[in-house]
DNA sequence: TTGAACACCGAAACCGTTTTAGTTTCATAA
DNA sequence: TTATGAAACTAAAACGGTTTCGGTGTTCAA
């Protein structure tokens, strides 16, 4: 079955490609006859325009990429989901695309979206992209480019970020605020800004709080996973008997924290308080269950869209745009691992 | 930076558009001299041909759309990841769309797909799904159709799922063979096959070893939630004080299960051993940890796509295509919420 | 009787590429 | 000198729509 086209139809009503067109689009030049005959004929035939064609003529595929690093990932789950309805709800599609945070993969599909014409690129940074021409070269081609979470300051353009020094703020000050003073803090590799932004946050809390104690109370997680979670939990109590709290980068470290916990009999959070960040799905049915940070993804990647959205339209009426960065809030989650 | 086109090309050497064309193309009927100019420019004005024209011409779009019922899963979003990756490496770009278990959705969805005229669609079906006429619909319009998953045995075409009759089974023995006699299943909603497929693989294990008492130890979830589990669990202990083992139509009701033995004190598996379903991420981090059957998604994506380029590989030679039904292998995962 | 106004329609250009079916040019063979 | 053929090139059609512009025919007022 074949599709049918404008040429089928004016065929058998025997007028015009022109007057197909027009009786479709409601044009004032068409007789009240000629269009509802071309519109019942449509109908019937279940006529559809070719997109591509269309795609073709007025050089916009109501397309755009989604580039993140992982996929099998709470957040980026969220991210994904957010952006996805988002879009369909405005008549664009999302072509997803996984980094699998190389940067290699990252140039690479970059380029594979430009190639593909999409409107515009919404990019969350692989964690071992340091080189940024390829994202430099999304705006030199005037496609469309927001960025979000992981983000690099040397690009301008919009961003959908978390205050993380404030949410790790937060976190910290929780902590503090139910009666812990040895806290410590696994935080994540040197180089995201967002590891570092995580660990000022706690230091901000410490300070405020005269809790700086001038001990190392930090541990440097390389690989952010469940293993560095138990390894440092051990390490930090060995060296710190007397820790009664700990903030970690992610929840999956947090997790693997309170294993080794679990399996050491130390009570959380008798002993000691454990507070995750992000609010992945697993926080919630542990137990006891873990508090964390909740981040917004599903926001974040609504907001994106609609933020990349609002510069497609923009750029239609040749209006300037002008690189917005908003700031979703994020809000403590208190569940089990913590004291209140 | 408007794109550069064979036009500006031809222009610039003095040429026409199909000389330039052609010698992109290694034609025969192109002089070296030109051949190499042209060469030469494109790559200068890095030349990049335009998809959609080309999309056009050639009525294929090198995309592919996937609709699932849900992304922010386990077991889905590792689906999406085998697919992503496997159709990059072919050449492939991915949409995703996702009906959030909703019929009325996935019905829209499936439109939006065939408008894009994508060359083929992966679908796993929503939850709610009955009426299939839109399915129906995609083979109608000769679109390349793969099904994974939550399937209909009504569509005629291709089908990567797993054998849960035989996944079922084999968990349940695995109880069985651990000591246990009193065994209870939490099944899923009567619609969907995987429900009742798992139930009878259930059921096969307890008549092969004689262990079907006639009581009724079925529980139906209505809605495969933690609370679900919960709720089921303290039942079946009330109903049966002398119960050892259950086996969940997926980890979350498991979870909800295991969450409720450890308020109530309940020893896993020293009193009851709990096996789930499908392996998400949270099953290894659970304390106990849970035993359960891997459900290999990032398998059943990568062979749903590689079918998929198949079926539209051998279109395109004009062979005809025998929809296959593909199994693709689970395996018990044994961990600390069962005995060995 | 002319011309203005209006209603209705369609040819053609356009988007960017590929491919078919020629055309031109030049050297060689008859 | 003329036919033959190969080499190198190109016009035009095609993919499927949209839009501009011009044309035709009718009606009505001057």
């Amino acid at each position: 079955m074949q599709d049918v086209t404008l040429k089928q139809i004016a065929e058998i009503l025997n007028i015009s490609i022109t007057t197909a067109s027009k009786a479709l689009k409601d044009y004032k030049d068409v007789s009240p006859k000629t269009r509802i005959a071309v519109r019942n004929l449509a109908e019937k035939l279940n006529f559809k325009p070719n997109t591509t064609a269309l795609n073709l003529r007025n050089k916009e595929s109501k397309t755009i990429g989604l580039l993140i690093p992982e996929i099998v990932h709470h957040f980026f789950s969220n991210v994904i989901n957010g952006v996805i309805v988002e879009a369909e709800e405005h008549g664009y599609l999302v072509i997803v695309l996984i980094s699998n945070d190389s940067y290699e993969l990252e140039k690479r599909q970059v380029e594979l979206l430009l190639d593909k014409r999409v409107d515009g690129i919404l990019v969350s940074l692989a964690g071992s992209t340091i080189n940024i021409d390829h994202i430099k070269q999304i705006l030199k081609k005037e496609v469309h480019l927001v960025m979000l979470d992981k983000i690099s300051t040397e690009i301008n353009c919009s961003k959908i970020i978390i205050d993380d020094r404030k949410a790790a703020f937060d976190a910290t000050e929780k902590l503090i605020l139910s009666g812990c003073r040895k806290i410590a803090h696994f935080k994540g590799p040197d180089g995201p800004k967002t590891s570092l932004d995580r660990y000022l946050g706690y230091k901000d809390a410490l300070e405020k709080h005269k809790l700086d104690s001038g001990l190392n109370l930090v541990y440097t997680s390389k690989n952010v996973s469940l293993e560095d979670g138990r390894q440092y939990m051990k390490q930090a109590l060995r060296e710190h008997p007397d820790l009664d709290a700990i903030f970690t980068i992610t929840d999956l470290v947090a997790a693997g924290a309170l294993q080794y916990c679990q399996e050491n009999k130390i009570a959380v959070p008798g002993k000691i308080s454990i507070m995750g960040f992000s609010n992945w799905f697993v926080s919630g049915l542990m137990t006891p269950s873990l508090s964390t940070v909740d981040q917004p993804g599903y926001e974040m990647g609504r907001v994106a869209f609609l933020q990349l959205l609002k510069e497609i339209e923009l750029k239609k009426t040749k209006e300037s745009i002008c690189p917005e960065t908003i700031v979703i809030p994020t809000s403590v989650v208190l569940r089990q691992s913590t004291k209140n």
